[in-house]
DNA sequence: TAACGTTATGTAATAATATAACATTTATAA
DNA sequence: TTATAAATGTTATATTATTACATAACGTTA
């Protein structure tokens, strides 16, 4: 059972904008859409954004700077994440692969290092693209 | 065999000044570090940058908005990164792990999606930083 | 070697992304 | 109910990256 975590007005306006959204979005972008609720300033995205990120509703994409919101059953693997992200439409997908993770998360080498986070970001061409 | 690639004068002084650096740097500090030696302007440094990263001499750690010099045995496999990041001290280095390599360049899923690149990044404590 | 296309450079301006600092309010828990 | 943490509001500013345009150097090949 995961712990219920509940949102800030900000939080919840923020999230449901990107939830519905279907795709990464950007925080300027955000900004823009969000305007007409009364968030006004680029500071109040990015501590939702951030709080968002914190508790796993939302990840980022790092290579796009976006963010898309969690589509892993509930949010459980925010510190285990993998995207596919198609070169040409941009579409991103979060990827839940139980081997992959497995995998990921038991990864160790000689460094010495302990991971306890991963974030990987598959580049491609989705189908629909491939075939044009 | 892989190709043999002239540097240009400022892709050369960037390049130099990232690999002796030993560490990932950023756009910014690169640009205050050569501005003696005659490149003024961000965009002299961006366009060395990207080059860099195009022809796998240099890759982006995306998460912390910077460059590093390849580590990985002249640069075969810029389409295939994975680095380890230590949270508390920033020590960025290449993990150069051919099973690791091996079974992400071959990952696929029912997506429907080519992927011909990925960029990983672990993060965890370094063993310095464990220690303390 | 002249002509051509490509790659690299120089420069100024500006766009896009993100944080610092400070004051105030709301929620949570002891 | 008080005090502690979390969230908000606001202004300013820092950091990262690109657009647009002009010029120069390089590499091919005719």
């Amino acid at each position: 059972m995961q712990k219920e975590h509940n949102l800030s007005k900000n939080q919840k306006i923020i999230f449901d904008l990107i939830d519905k959204s279907g795709g990464p979005m950007k925080a300027y972008s955000i900004l823009f859409n969000v305007q007409k609720k009364g968030i006004k300033a680029p500071l109040q995205v990015y501590r939702a954004l951030d709080k968002l990120v914190e508790i796993g509703k939302i990840h980022k994409i790092e290579s796009r700077n976006a963010f898309i919101a969690c589509q892993n059953s509930s949010c459980q693997v925010s510190k285990a994440t993998a995207f596919s992200i198609c070169e040409s439409c941009e579409n991103v997908s979060e990827i839940s692969n139980s081997k992959l993770s497995k995998y990921l998360s038991n990864f160790s080498d000689n460094s010495g290092m302990k991971y306890n986070k991963y974030n990987l970001e598959f580049f491609g061409l989705c189908k629909k693209c491939k075939s044009k």
